[in-house]
DNA sequence: AAAAAATGTTGCCATTGGTAACATAAGATT
DNA sequence: AATCTTATGTTACCAATGGCAACATTTTTT
């Protein structure tokens, strides 16, 4: 296997995987499509051969984001027996993938994507209606007549703004902490509280 | 009045107002020193005369930004009788200031600052304890017995959480619309849902 | 074998945040 | 009033960045 071929063998892959590795531990922002060229040994020019530009990049990577979260919402819902408890340790899933992958949440959220492409959007409302469906049952297993749609929005308002304002200010940690609890204990007392 | 003094009387003002005009209609990530400078019709090195950097002015915005939430969730709590109204009006004057000012609202939460001045701190804060208190005020009149911290914590996380998925997916938006509702009697039906 | 398409490279550009060296105005000191 | 000091501008420069164009080298098609 020659070391300088003049063509990478999968470029579009080890773009992904690195950026992957460097979306663990590194602001968004801060990643620049040189700095990934150079890693991989590539020129930065050669990107755009696999790339439209640099959003085009990010968004690949918020919809995987989409799809690690949406496996990890799902592993928790089938983890239950009841919808209530379901629906409960699936809220908390999304806190622990926000706080476990800030960087992660950074692209799927907190950077405004003028036009999301049309797989961004799809795997974004993949995600949602696994919600709103362990909402549904949620609230059909209690007979609660509330609408699951406004129920749903108000389920992921709150655990998005939980994870947002951890992410951001730190400020659910502190009063975690002051109040004796972990922030994933704390927040299921929240989403309880919500519940109840 | 000479029109090219040397020294512009008031650059640091003059900066401020331009940046608050600014932020009325352009994302934050796009104002640019050099940009502000023309536009003021100085130099853009004067602006390090009176900023540090650029995250600099950037956090004097955000302390702005969180001045003005604070005025405007205080005179919503103050205009109703209850506690309980006016905690819920404070929620939606919460709301409200996010999808008017979405660009203030992204420079005072959507961009991590690493070393938050102490101004801001205090400025964050005293928009926490306004909630806290009407938290606190409600409770009592309700003689409910829930932590206010953690119900405070619950209440900002669910509206900032709403806010954040407005300005960022427009869904809580097209989900209004789908039921037949504003944005904001949407959101005050959350808000009552969470409360009772 | 020749043509075409895919994929890399080098070289360039404009924009940006930031710094240094210099210029001028305004105040303070004598 | 003359001079020194400080505040506040300016110009000139730098390195990093995203992006584009023109060219180079493979690979695939025909």
């Amino acid at each position: 296997m020659r070391k300088k071929s003049y063509h990478h063998s999968d470029l579009k892959k080890a773009l992904f995987l690195s950026c992957h590795r460097l979306l663990k531990r590194t602001d968004p922002e801060k990643i620049s499509l040189r700095s990934l060229a150079d890693e991989i040994g590539v020129s930065h020019a050669a990107i755009y051969r696999h790339f439209k530009d640099r959003e085009a990049l990010l968004e690949v990577m918020a919809t995987h984001g989409f799809e690690r979260l949406a496996k990890a919402q799902k592993s928790a819902l089938m983890r239950e027996k009841t919808a209530e408890l379901g629906f409960l340790r699936a809220g908390v899933a999304y806190i622990l993938f926000a706080i476990r992958n800030p960087f992660y949440y950074k692209i799927m959220f907190l950077t405004k994507r003028t036009n999301p492409s049309e797989e961004l959007r799809r795997s974004r409302l993949r995600s949602y209606s696994i919600l709103v469906n362990a909402c549904r049952n949620y609230l059909a297993e209690k007979g609660k007549t509330n609408d699951p749609r406004e129920y749903a929005l108000m389920a992921w308002s709150l655990v998005h703004g939980y994870s947002n304002l951890y992410l951001e200010t730190g400020f659910p940690k502190s009063e975690a902490t002051a109040l004796n609890r972990t922030p994933s204990q704390f927040a299921e007392d929240i989403l309880k509280n919500m519940m109840f």
